[in-house]
DNA sequence: TGTACATCAGTGAACGCGCGTTCACTGATGTAC
DNA sequence: TGTACATCAGTGAACGCGCGTTCACTGATGTAC
């Protein structure tokens, strides 16, 4: 398999990034090179011709993996037009729901990444991706002040993680149930 | 370096449950055999003379964790001599203070393992003691009925671990006191 | 109580394996004429 | 427009390293007499 198009080659980086994307939300970012490469059907080899290090695809997986949740709320925000309250429920039922539970994949990088964030001491990049995507996201919940927007985040986040951890218990629907609950008397 | 005491033997294996309680909360559950024993002064050689297997040791680091966490709640209760409701904002404070999200290691379970039981597929051992675990913590919060102690713990460890990964930024406090102040003007 | 011997907690080297990263190589793509 | 050559995306083997686990060995502890 020799030289590939500049345009093919382009794709290809780019759906390595989308790939690791979603392998880091789900199985958190110690998934291997050779992993996030044979999922997009390539070897491992040829990852450094394109990343300088597995550091700097977290940095832009994390990004794109943000970017991607910016538009889910953008999509919510045209669906209830502008009417902010509408569409900030809408946002808080589907993610307290079974579906983003059991897809990490395709979910919220804030709670699917927090913890490799936490204990990788590593990276500024990164943290500096990862704390600037959870600010727009509290600051698009916050329909009551500043302070509201992080309440309502941390009590989102903490529901998700607890209800992925407890799987299989009657815990889990429970804590997504009550926090649905605690969300929606709110306005 | 022969053989040594049955009493010693026992409080060196206590000594291991405790070190890989403590490094498995700070670091995840993929800290190695070789640090937990080297943290206690001992080579990995003689992990297995004590213990079945990795698994085995993390079901019961994260079953020590759970008690000591349940002892902290117990002297709560003593100080307060019976208030629930002041033992639980007493708990809360320190649960959402600096101290706490810097200091991992002798935390809280229920936030520092959740996403490692949560990704960890294995062992159904650790997975019970993890939600048994949860699951008495929240009814200790429970002043309100229920849900109102699952909405509790999930604002906690979601305002914990999103001030860990936000650590450095101005959200990191930022979290802590909002969340202090959403569940103290509770009752 | 004293002695001879079996037990077994802990050591340190080794196992097969997967990690992040490097590198010589390949051959289609891109470019210079 | 056609040809000769340089470029470089992707391959596959290899690097040093750390992982969980195993094992032959050690020598103080525990036990049988």
């Amino acid at each position: 398999m020799g030289r590939v198009s500049k345009a093919q080659a382009q794709e290809n980086r780019e759906r390595v990034v989308a790939a690791a994307s979603r392998l880091f939300r789900e199985q958190g970012t110690d998934v291997s090179v050779a992993d996030v490469m044979k999922a997009v059907g390539l070897t491992h080899g040829g990852f450094y011709k394109q990343f300088a290090s597995k550091e700097a695809l977290v940095a832009e997986a994390a990004a794109r993996a943000f970017t991607e949740q910016e538009g889910i709320r953008a999509q919510q925000d045209d669906a209830h037009a502008g009417r902010r309250g509408a569409a900030r429920q809408a946002l808080i039922d589907w993610y307290l729901s079974d579906e983003h539970r059991d897809a990490a994949a395709d979910g919220c990088p804030t709670a699917g990444l927090a913890v490799d964030i936490a204990r990788d001491g590593g990276d500024a990049a990164v943290h500096r991706v990862y704390a600037d995507g959870v600010r727009d996201f509290a600051e698009w919940l916050a329909v009551e002040g500043e302070e509201d927007g992080l309440v309502c985040l941390a009590t989102m986040v903490g529901a998700l993680l607890l209800a992925r951890a407890t799987h299989g218990s009657s815990l889990s629907d429970a804590f997504l149930h009550a926090a649905r609950q605690a969300l929606s008397v709110r306005d």
